[in-house]
DNA sequence: CCAAGTTACGAGTCACGTAAGGATT
DNA sequence: AATCCTTACGTGACTCGTAACTTGG
């Protein structure tokens, strides 16, 4: 099993589609087809359907363990090379969009470059793949991600990388003013399950990942966002289009931009929150990132 | 970063030697000399010193993801063959010395089979680093496996595999029965660094993890115990070959084997256990070893 | 001077690309 | 018919083993 197979699999896997992967990663669709072979006689298992390209039960176990196994060797890599590079004072922070709003990033990092004036601060947005990717590889010191887990549960694990919980905020339908359920004090999520919702996944959670807090199937996307911008999401969902879940903490400034023809609903049922975790290499006490990970901790 | 080079890199870092791992790996020491430069070159880092064979800091860093790297790659494959594999009503455990007579599992699987008699059990001994392999592969459900902490404070995490902790006893010191210290209510362990010490990595805990728990140098070995047995190794310690480490809960059966001619002193500084841990790949609820679990921990 | 790692070189294998073949929509 | 994956086949690159070379204790 070379990591070679396993990231085509992962990229044939994510794509659904050997052409797409052959295309992404400058192989002919041949070679992917021979690499996926290869990987499925090794294991002496089927791990994708062919038309439509989907991972079968195999799979789908073999692209858990890849997925985090590619990341920890881009960790390794990157480890690797900080043992040769000298350290800069400089400090890298990603964030997926939701997360610096509701982490007190902008704060944070104020207080920091008062703290210290002359360190070079850089930020990135991007949702939470990037974001922990980047971090893996080394590109970014640290990085904020952003889910939906139950009150106290940490967000799924990263292998080589070590997370804290930074802030929890409860999270709110959002609905059209005049929608029947505007002005509820509290709503449960299995009873929109059948309601049309606006696959946002640049900004709020994947339907996926809604669809398993619940516990049931339904959420099924009605028009798709692709933007990262709340407000805009806000908007679409005053106009009508579907519903959204937003963390409340997020709401006024979306609600404002929108102007004000939405309402909001918290979600009572299950016990779900929208939780920011900081994610990061090892880092050194008394070196920037430990400093930025004690101001949005403490 | 292919997983056939990180193989041998961990080979000959293991065994200090590039002909050494080439025996081991069936290749010759060319070959393996030229995977080293291949990994050395990809990485633009020089990973071992050569005469003597040792990682450098770079290999250093690399071999601890290395060895998480691949006991993670073992993971995924025993889980992919589990999706085929229809689960077996058998239950393999796995166990390193002390673990299994500090952790009471002889209690817990007579417990357990009284519950279920039809349950076929087979129990492994071996070390904490065979056990875990012998997890991560599927060879064994559950592996219990010890080692010196803080207490509170878990063994090293182990990336693919759920540990819980199941037990946490005192250690002690142990002497001859005629020895300056015996008879003390306790003692340091940083105190007793330049005495001579048995090693004994197949019973007790390796050298080096006593001197990172008492945070000095020292505890050099003056004779080596390659057996698995705890009463043995008090009947070297009552001969004056050196001092060892055991747990409290190990004491009785070893003292009265050596026939009393041994004394044991608690070690009292730095805090410091011996605790054992039960890991595991995911068990579904209801399943053997999700049982075998709850009876240890519970 | 011997043990142990490196380098040179030839041979076999392996993986890729091209191109033709089949299956599904 | 078009798209997409698979198979066949030739070529080039890569990796291994043999053997000569080098270096350090």
């Amino acid at each position: 099993m070379e990591t070679q197979l396993l990231s085509t699999f992962v990229a044939v896997a994510r794509r659904a589609s050997f052409s797409a992967a052959a295309a992404e990663l400058g192989y002919t669709q041949a070679a992917i087809s021979q690499q996926i072979a290869a990987l499925e006689s090794d294991l002496e298992v089927q791990l994708l359907t062919r038309r439509p390209v989907a991972p079968t039960e195999a799979g789908a176990r073999l692209l858990e363990h890849a997925e985090s196994l590619l990341l920890r060797l881009e960790a390794a890599r990157a480890d690797v090379a900080r043992v040769t590079r000298a350290p800069a004072a400089a400090l890298a922070v990603g964030a997926t969009p939701l997360a610096a709003v509701t982490s007190g990033l902008g704060f944070a990092l104020a207080r920091l470059r008062r703290e210290r004036p002359r360190l070079k601060v850089t930020v990135r947005c991007a949702d939470s793949r990037a974001t922990v990717t980047a971090v893996a590889r080394g590109d970014l010191d640290l990085g904020l991600v952003d889910g939906l887990t139950a009150p106290g549960d940490s967000l799924a694990p990263l292998a080589p990388l070590t997370a804290l919980g930074v802030a929890e905020t409860a999270i709110a339908a959002i609905l059209p003013a005049g929608h029947p359920l505007a002005g509820r004090p509290g709503v449960s999520l299995a009873s929109l399950a059948d309601a049309r919702w606006i696959d946002a996944p640049g900004v709020a959670a994947p339907l996926a990942d809604v669809r398993r807090v619940a516990g049931v199937e339904g959420f099924r996307p009605a028009i798709r966002y692709d933007g990262t911008d709340a407000a805009a999401l806000a908007a679409l969902a005053a106009a009508g289009h579907g519903l959204t879940l937003l963390p409340l903490a997020a709401m006024p400034a979306a609600v404002a931009a929108a102007g004000l023809a939405v309402s909001s609903v918290p979600v009572t049922q299950p016990p779900v929150v929208h939780r920011v975790e900081v994610v990061g290499a090892a880092a050194r006490p008394g070196s920037p990132a430990a400093e930025l990970i004690r101001l949005l901790t403490g």
